[in-house]
DNA sequence: TCAGGCGACGGGCTTACTTCA
DNA sequence: CATGAAGTAAGCCCGTCGCCT
């Protein structure tokens, strides 16, 4: 779905620009964005890839929605593609899928460059281990939760994360919103729960903060409707005004026509015709 | 009891890589 | 050796299910 909003007369960026050469034409297939041009002097922009990201942009996302500032352009935009790591380059010697996390795969040197490569600077600053009784109820359940589907093959286990988990998880997201496959083990060994687990996560908090920017980007939207309609209703009294005006300016000579010192608008002369103009 | 949140899954698509004729 | 088709693996998105609060 691309979805083009174009209003106003201001040049926008089409969405085959905005996604540039190095687009992740994939990513980019189901991706918000549009561009709003409002013709105004100025030009703002913001872009979106993930949820809310308010601050120093031209317009500030806040709880209620956007507090608008008259934004000429809007282009939400998708994130730069983030290089994939290929899995083979990383010599994983497990399995991805139903990684044993009894016995962590991932040497301590290997962990510590994933780590240190990464943009996530909190997983090596907090670096907890939630598989030591941290993580709490749920992070117990998420660790037996190897064996238990293994027996319970028919019915999916419904695991809640535990605070900290989660709290861990939205902090990776804030800096990364996608997983290279090194950070998924990582963070799936930190967290003591399976990299299948984590990539779920992710999936499921792009497709929420995705869902989420749609509704504030909807509301800025319909908030702009309504003013361009009100500013158009404006628009058109005036036009009536000048075609008035106008269309007296035709019947009565020039000769004959005031000014109003006061209004400056255009007044016919007061009759009778022979006498002088007086300003209204 | 009901609604919403959220973890989990399956299906479809794309991309990168490998194999083979 | 170069090349294109077919196969495979992995990741992502989307829609949905169903448990839990």
């Amino acid at each position: 779905m691309e979805l083009t909003l174009s209003l106003g007369e201001s040049k926008e960026r089409s969405l085959e620009e905005i996604a540039g050469d190095g687009g992740d034409r994939q990513s980019m297939g189901m991706e918000l964005g549009f561009c709003m041009g409002l013709g105004f002097a100025q030009e703002r922009r913001v872009e979106v890839g993930e949820e809310s990201r308010g601050g120093d942009e031209g317009l500030k996302v806040e709880e209620g929605g956007w507090s608008v500032d008259l934004p000429v352009q809007l282009n939400l935009l998708p994130l730069a593609p983030i290089p994939r790591l290929d899995s083979t380059q990383l010599a994983l010697p497990w399995s991805t899928e139903d990684m044993n996390l009894e016995t962590p795969p991932v040497e301590e040197e290997e962990e510590r460059a994933a780590i240190l490569s990464s943009p996530i600077r909190m997983v090596s600053s907090l670096h907890m281990n939630f598989a030591s009784g941290g993580g709490g109820v749920a992070a117990e359940r998420a660790s037996s939760r190897g064996s238990d589907e293994e027996e319970n093959d028919k019915g999916r286990k419904k695991l809640r994360l535990s605070k900290e988990q989660s709290a861990f998880l939205e902090e990776s997201f804030k800096e990364q919103n996608t997983l290279n496959p090194k950070l998924k083990f990582v963070l799936a060994k930190q967290l003591n729960l399976r990299p299948r687990q984590i990539e779920v996560w992710f999936q499921n908090r792009r497709a929420r903060s995705k869902l989420k920017q749609m509704e504030i980007d909807c509301e800025f939207l319909k908030r702009r409707c309504e003013m361009l309609r009100e500013e158009n209703s404006r628009l058109h009294k005036e036009v009536t005004e000048l075609r008035a005006i106008k269309s007296f300016h035709i019947q009565v000579p020039p000769t004959t026509l005031s000014i109003c010192p006061s209004c400056e608008r255009v007044s016919p002369p007061a009759s009778p015709p022979q006498s002088p103009p007086t300003p209204r």
